[in-house]
DNA sequence: TATATTTGCGTGTGCGTACACGGTGTTTTT
DNA sequence: AAAAACACCGTGTACGCACACGCAAATATA
């Protein structure tokens, strides 16, 4: 009986079609509990993520992360963190440690997209099934992915910019990253963004500029750049650099988006200096991608490859905290 | 052992203090899997709920209840539906036979307050853990929740209506009702949107006003009714009417927000007589409801008591249908 | 004191599955 | 033709738990 389900052959052929066609006529359906008891298995899923301490963003991830392993602890299901630096060298050395270790299930965020692209390219012989969380390498659609489109979070960010103004506007696209750029979220963003403007003729009017600074050198932070500007644009999570800059020189009447709901961005949302922004929810993405792999491994259902969390405008207004 | 574990007594205190202590000791977890593969029992969750028929909204909630049963059904959930025509006299009708039905979950959608206070009252001395959808009886602390905060989602609806407009402002409260005029979340919503406006005194300007049409008497609309409104605030999910009628009479320039996104409602959303629609995630809520019941009794984990679904913004910009 | 009743506790079986083992019949090798 | 190898299949045990049964000891009743 097992012989056949599994495949592990042992059988005739001729018994294999008679079992096949009773299975058939009868609906089994496997049990996957009893089976599972019976296996006695642990589940082994490797968690490839920069570190918590890097960002705020990451720290909530995990924690959604950490409530999944909780709950599903239960059916046998251990993890392994494989934590990087926000940096490649520290990834490829993550990265080659993961290809060497034994699991059964690899939640995975690329963050550094060619490097990503390698490492998917060579862990794909393994066999393993994979879940992307944040930003998602959409070619590799072998792949399941937790997270946002992010042409359409920048898409979005053009239509709240352009909200109920019809005067000239001047938009500053202001991008502070580290030290790669490539993170693909980020420039999605940033072509998604344009698409909008582009999309809608009407808004001829609105020029736009951008600004390019490294992590390390806010510093360069200028008045100058903001000369005229009325709306300004972060792709990425670091609107409240911006907010504290104007906020300190008294520039006021300038539109700010951004993303994800830092301590930082919160504050300045609510002081009226961001005016949107956009959350990611990274804690339910966590949450998620190991149920996704929970789904996958332990019950063995199919379930969708891709789960788009939903864009989530947040408001001064609409800001309520989970207490 | 397992009549320590399940206080069937017959045990002597002394065995029962020592067998504790061992269970302290090495942290013994009773396994789900194994239980729930011994007691082979069926877990019978009555639905209680508006015939689908009445609303595309109902028929989502139930699309992701059955999309949970599906994926629950291997846990032994089985399902047993009780719907009731929009109408007290059904309601009540199927209350009754939900009270003698023997379930071990209840999944309800307290539509109508005062007799959903009622019922509720009286199913609890059944002591079956109960679930409410789309509406909460907050007053009910003891039952679980999956939905929106209504206040708050009628706060927002202020917000968005105040959008970046400054001048002078005439808004309608367009309230459209079946038979009852009582259900919670409505009057919830329109508590909200007044009290955005009583929390920010530099809007003094607005001017509001209210009417109410019953669903049989959509006839009475009329172009007076409109007569001076800049925006239009539908508690519910019947802004579509309202689009109907402006764009029929070629009214233009009117804002209107209301919820769900019903295809109507997406209708003149894209056409651009709709600005706003919040999405209150039907069928997330359908299959929450039924995934907290399953974690309850089936797991028997306790979780979060409250959900509330995010305040989701759908502008014809970032509605991007399901494929 | 003998018998009936209660209380405490060990054991056995079953839930549905996985897998190892051992037995039978068939084919290949020497 | 005997020995070895192989293909096929039934059975037993284990997974961790729930529950019924039945035995022994403690207590109550006559």
């Amino acid at each position: 009986m097992d012989r056949i389900i599994h495949k592990r052959g042992q059988v005739a052929q001729e018994t294999v079609d008679k079992v096949n066609a009773i299975i058939e006529e009868f609906g089994y359906k496997r049990n996957i509990m009893a089976s599972n008891l019976a296996l006695n298995k642990k589940f082994h899923f490797a968690i490839f993520l920069p570190k918590s301490e890097t960002l705020e963003y990451w720290k909530s991830q995990i924690d959604g992360i950490e409530k999944a392993a909780l709950e599903f602890s239960k059916f046998g299901i251990v993890l392994d963190y494989f934590f990087y630096d926000y940096n490649l060298a520290s990834f490829k050395e993550s990265a080659k440690k993961i290809m060497q270790f034994e699991c059964d299930g690899l939640l995975f965020a690329p963050i550094f997209y060619e490097e990503s692209v390698q490492f998917l390219d060579e862990y794909k012989k393994k066999n393993i099934p994979v879940v992307m969380i944040d930003s998602n390498i959409s070619e590799k659609n072998e792949y399941a992915y937790v997270g946002q489109n992010a042409f359409q979070s920048g898409y979005l960010a053009g239509r709240l910019i352009s909200f109920a103004v019809k005067n000239e506007r001047q938009i500053l696209i202001f991008k502070i990253t580290r030290e790669i750029e490539s993170t693909s979220v980020y420039l999605q963003r940033i072509k998604g963004f344009y698409s909008y403007f582009k999309d809608h003729d009407e808004l001829t009017n609105f020029k736009f500029s951008e600004v390019t600074l490294k992590d390390s050198g806010i510093d360069q932070l200028s008045m100058e750049m903001f000369l005229g500007v009325n709306s300004v644009f972060v792709p990425n999570s670091r609107a409240y650099i911006v907010a504290e800059f104007l906020e300190k020189n008294k520039i006021k009447g300038v539109r700010i988006i951004g993303f994800d709901l830092l301590k930082e961005n919160i504050e300045y949302l609510n002081k009226g200096v961001i005016d949107f922004l956009i959350n990611q929810r990274p804690e339910d993405q966590g949450y998620l991608g190991i149920n996704y792999l929970y789904k996958k491994l332990v019950l063995q259902e199919e379930t969708e490859k891709i789960h788009y969390i939903p864009l989530e405008i947040i408001l001064k207004e609409n800001y309520f905290p989970a207490k």
